[in-house]
RNA sequence: GGUGGGGUGGCCGAAUGGCGAGGCAACGGCCUGCAAAGCCGUGUACGCGGGUUCGAUUCCCGUCCCCACCUCCA
């Protein structure tokens, strides 16, 4: 069964096929570098990060864009306030911090957070501000063929007509006339207030270093703007998938939706969207004060626990957050783990070779992660009930097979959990916690089992697990912490 | 007002015109000196009212409620 996923324009799931056999574009839209980032633009990172890593495992060369947007109208603010007399320095925002300053220092701030929980880095990550030139370019496309104009009062801004693109609304399948209108839209020189800025003329108070000339004068882009040129360079002027947040859908996406097909390009394929993170069914947003943070996340979960909670519901669905969320993760990756680590690692298995097909029907089926889950547990138990039955050789295979989709679904390491180490010091910390298990051993032969029970508590305060076996008594280092 | 997505057991969360996905939690059993892990088993789930049907959580109509977007948003 061929990959279907769900086209918000169409409004429906469609099979998938590239426009070069092979070969798969993908954009979705990274961050504003405004401020730190949220569990919710984490989820979105982890959301095309499986689905670019299902299309690899398919067989796909895909070439994934994530955009930078380094310039707008909220990071000069910041910026600028930082400069206030009375500004109020906080962790996130010092003293007298340059626009780019912030912008550099959020966007790797995003980065570690991607990383942190497995988003590989995307092919390239451009910045709106390095492709100027190119916006210059699709600005004037535009121009030309009738669908932008200068304002007509003196700001220096340009503005998409949307009056004269038939096709405006058509990705959110609304009509113009029905749009609420915004009250606190300024007309400024627009023909129609919907009309949105492609150009921002310069204004006396906007710092040097934040414009650029251009043959509409001196200013910054718009905010949609560097999406279709970007998009449109690294992919082409028809991609396969363009992603991002469900908030994004309007404006954003349908604004660079009219910018890119008013100027002749093809554009996007298949829009996909991701649904909200949301904190007591609202959704967390800085506006509304509900954010958990990666970092809230990290210290109550390890990293695998957290990418699992962002990854285990459908990735169309709105993802509530709980304070139970994370300890339910970690119980469920453990149970992943604790038979990893029973079965052992000696395969040689392919991952096509025991990828379970409900897996990949179940990932085709617009990635549906929460029923590819349900295989990867039944497998687990599977495996479980193989090894507690002494077979050895299905317990491996089923081990192959969980190995082969938790690397799909980014929680591969999962497999480096196990306690012993090269390090020299945790060479030293097995070698005592061994002579502890030695004379525990000893203890329990001799039915001394105070001393044992003892000799474990001693080793439990000391954050250390025992669990007996019928091979001995293995150990571990306490989950999430004491 | 417009557009889109939802309401599933104690919680999370899928599929489906007919045999109750999966996880977490709970309870019972097996195993174990005990525990942990693991395995087996248990639970009268589909917002409400109609309709179609041999049969509806699923399709249709109505209705209530929730969420998102309508020019800051992942």
């Amino acid at each position: 069964m061929a990959l279907r996923l769900y086209d918000t324009k169409t409004a429906a799931i469609r099979d998938f096929e590239p426009l070069q056999p092979g070969q798969v574009s993908l954009y979705y839209c990274g961050a504003t570098v405004q401020g730190a980032p949220h569990v919710g633009h984490i989820r979105s990172g982890v959301v095309f990060d499986i689905l670019t890593r299902w299309l690899e495992y398919t067989g796909y060369r895909v070439t994934s864009v994530r955009n930078v947007t380094d310039v707008d109208d909220k990071i000069l603010q910041k910026a600028a306030a930082s400069y206030a007399p009375g500004f109020e320095p906080s962790e996130d925002y010092p003293a007298e911090e340059p626009w780019f300053a912030l912008a550099y220092r959020f966007e790797q701030v995003f980065n570690a957070a991607y990383g942190a929980v497995g988003v590989s880095r995307p092919t390239y990550e451009p910045r709106a501000t390095g492709h100027i030139t190119e916006m210059h370019a699709l600005i004037q496309r535009l121009i030309d063929a009738g669908h932008a104009y200068p304002a007509t009062d003196d700001s220096g801004d340009v503005y998409f007509d949307v009056r004269s693109w038939q096709r405006y609304g058509e990705l959110t399948h609304q009509s113009v006339e029905d749009m609420q209108d915004a009250p606190d839209a300024d007309p400024r020189g627009k023909r129609d207030r919907r009309d949105f800025a492609l150009w921002k003329g310069d204004k006396p108070d906007d710092p040097t270093t934040a414009a650029w000339d251009s043959p509409w004068g001196r200013g910054r882009p718009g905010w949609h703007l560097e999406c279709s040129a970007m998009s449109t360079k690294y992919l082409g002027s028809t991609f396969d998938i363009h992603g991002g947040g469900l908030d994004l859908r309007f404006p954003h996406h349908e604004n660079e939706l009219a910018q890119s097909a008013a100027a002749g390009d093809g554009f996007a394929r298949f829009w996909l969207h991701n649904g909200m993170v949301t904190y007591e069914g609202e959704k967390m947003s800085k506006s509304i004060g509900n954010i958990i943070t990666p970092e809230e996340m990290h210290a109550v979960a390890r990293p695998v626990a957290v990418r699992y909670y962002l990854g285990q519901a459908h990735y169309r669905s709105q993802l509530d957050y709980k304070p139970g969320s994370l300890p339910e993760a970690e119980a469920a990756v453990e149970r992943i783990e604790n038979f990893l680590n029973r079965a052992g690692a000696d395969y040689e298995y392919t991952a096509a070779e025991v990828m379970p097909d409900a897996f990949v029907a179940a990932m085709n089926d617009d990635l549906n992660v929460p029923a590819a889950l349900a295989v990867l547990h039944e497998t687990v138990r599977t495996g479980n009930s193989a090894l507690d039955a002494g077979d050895d050789d299905a317990a491996v295979r089923h081990a192959a097979a969980v190995q082969a989709m938790i690397t799909v679904l980014g929680l591969e390491e999962l497999r480096a959990a196990e306690p012993a180490g090269a390090a020299a010091a945790e060479e030293a910390l097995a070698n005592l916690v061994q002579q502890q298990l030695d004379a525990r051993a000893e203890a329990k032969a001799a039915k001394d089992f105070d001393t044992a029970d003892a000799l474990r508590s001693r080793l439990a305060a000391a954050g250390i697990e025992v669990e007996d076996t019928p091979q001995g008594a293995t150990w571990s280092l306490t989950k999430g912490g004491v």
